[in-house]
DNA sequence: GGAGTTCTTTTGAATCACTCAAAACAACTG
DNA sequence: CAGTTGTTTTGAGTGATTCAAAAGAACTCC
């Protein structure tokens, strides 16, 4: 006979391979809730996608949600360092789970396709400007602009 | 014997010291307007404003203006490259009259403040990702993020 | 394994930076 | 100096994001 899984307390309208999921948003001191396994599931898969993106896969998976939920789990995951938020210049902002590593970003100037490069000259580099003005330097962001194969081929082509 | 000056047909509100900004204005192939000036003329003493911050420093030089038109004076400036659009995570957007040449920004992650900085290794390092992913990369743009050192100060007395 | 507490989600509305459009106006041309 | 073209003004509108209160679900402790 097969039992209901009662370990873990699978949210609904998750598969059970959620189950780490679960224990990393418990670790990170959040609840495991649906939405939130949702969203992670979501962003570990790789990609950049803004918050619509990110509400549009959520409500296929759980059946129904809020984009404003969304928001909520993205601010929770962001600030519990499992997600960050990327901001580019004339973008909505997009969300990715590759945290902790110094990557950058490469993005298409005109359709808003976003790839991660590592950093091009190790760490030292890139992390000191030659001036500090006195400050007290805690990051460098790195965003290359460029087209997109695709957008070199729409152009050639159109 | 001090002759008008009829030259250049100075706009009001403007003073005469201001010739070569509307000649730089109209080499850029835009007409010299009162409030092209002002914002041209406080963008080139440095400073990163905001459309907000330039709307007050206008106001208060010609006496009357109005937002619109000073979102619509910089996106002139920028579309004739005579300023530069910088869009900082978390902030609204700044602009900046140094074009041209490739500086990056620090900027204080407390109180907003930004500072420019010169690339730190020379050009080719910053310029070219490790991997392209077909991309055809025109810009590199860097932004470092710390804490100034009013903020730093404040953070230990406060 | 159930009740209570706390944290989340939902629902609805509001804000902020920015943009659009039409009409009044001013700068450059000849 | 008059005409044309480009700018500023005025007023309203949009879209991404945030705020707040109430309904709901997850974890804890018995």
């Amino acid at each position: 006979m097969q039992t209901d899984q009662q370990a873990g307390q699978e949210a609904p309208g998750n598969s059970p391979g959620d189950a780490h999921l679960s224990a990393r948003l418990r670790a990170a001191g959040l609840k495991a809730t649906a939405p939130r396994i949702a969203v992670l599931d979501l962003l570990q898969r790789g990609g950049h996608p803004d918050a619509e993106g990110v509400y549009a896969a959520v409500r296929e998976r759980l059946g129904s949600s809020s984009l404003q939920a969304v928001y909520g789990v993205l601010a929770a995951l962001c600030e519990a360092g499992l997600a960050k938020k990327i901001e580019p210049a004339g973008s909505t902002a997009r969300f990715e789970a590759r945290t902790g590593d110094n990557h950058h970003h490469l993005i298409c100037s005109d359709c808003g396709r976003i790839e991660d490069v590592d950093c091009a000259v190790g760490e030292a580099p890139c992390m000191s400007p030659v001036t500090d003005h006195g400050f007290s330097v805690h990051t460098a962001e790195v965003t290359y602009w460029g087209i997109c194969p695709d957008c070199q081929a729409a152009r050639t082509t159109g």
